[in-house]
DNA sequence: AACTATTGCAATTTATAAAAACACATGATA
DNA sequence: TATCATGTGTTTTTATAAATTGCAATAGTT
């Protein structure tokens, strides 16, 4: 399995459609700054809008945020495009006819879950805003060398 | 199912060898908890040995637990299995000629590292003990309905 | 010493989820 | 009408984890 980019490049998306909306900004131009496929992104921007994170309409090239970046989190951008998919994974396939293996698993679930949620939490706290902020700031860090 | 489950794993091989070391301990036999082959569960083992977790020579089926249960946490196992690998991964594969691109994901980064010390927090703060305990709990439950 | 069982490693293969790629109906714009 | 875009499937490719295989090295046993 490749490792999961969804949320990394589904932020890429929110943060690229609101740095300058009057440049072109169809799926092919997000694609290429992602270095991705219009498809890819399509799927990601289509999750964004069924959470209500993201307005577009079929067949103009100009999505546009549903709310402030100050009102998105990275939690509702997490949810958007993983759902209830967890950090951390059991092993669902330890051999059922040795209880102590289900069992542990068991017990394993409810400090995953714990995790998880501590996870969350930071990710609740963090918004789109903050994420743009920062990018602006190593964008100076990088113009201030040339 | 193709998700990471080596942490998972070594804690099942953890407890199952805490639980009753007058069981056989053989690779092979904790394989078999797990339902997977021996050579993995070796591997686990050996980065656990590695890490300071887990006593065990070679040519005899007779590994222990480096410390009492109290003292290991999950993060020592996460650490010995997964290294310094996150539980999210930034998209590095962006287009290096668009500048936006590289420093959104560099932003991001900065809050991921965030995310990861949360959970990472949590994480040290569970030990081997606290999961066995757990599962003596679930254990009891299976066993009252019976 | 010979035999058996096991660990410790390394190499290879297989399974599977993610991303890439493809296809096309539908809607917008000029 | 022609063109370009989105929305939404489906299919294909790719990357990583786990499974498998093989065998030298080590310990215990007879």
């Amino acid at each position: 399995m490749k490792y999961p980019t969804r949320v990394s490049d589904a932020v890429h998306i929110m943060v690229f459609i609101h740095l300058d909306p009057t440049q072109d900004l169809s799926s092919t131009a997000i694609a290429y700054s992602i270095k991705t496929n219009p498809s890819y992104v399509r799927q990601l921007m289509a999750a964004l809008k069924k959470e209500g994170l993201l307005n577009g309409t079929r067949g103009q090239a100009a999505p546009s945020l549903a709310r402030v970046p100050s009102a998105i989190t990275l939690l509702d951008i997490y949810r958007a495009v993983e759902g209830d998919k967890p950090l951390l994974h059991l092993d669902t396939h330890t051999n059922p006819e040795c209880g102590v293996g289900v069992n542990i698993q068991l017990a394993l679930s409810d400090y995953y879950a714990e995790i998880q949620k501590s996870a969350e939490k930071r990710m609740a706290e963090i918004t789109l805003e903050n994420i743009i902020e920062t990018y602006h700031q190593y964008v100076q860090k990088v113009t201030a060398t040339h």
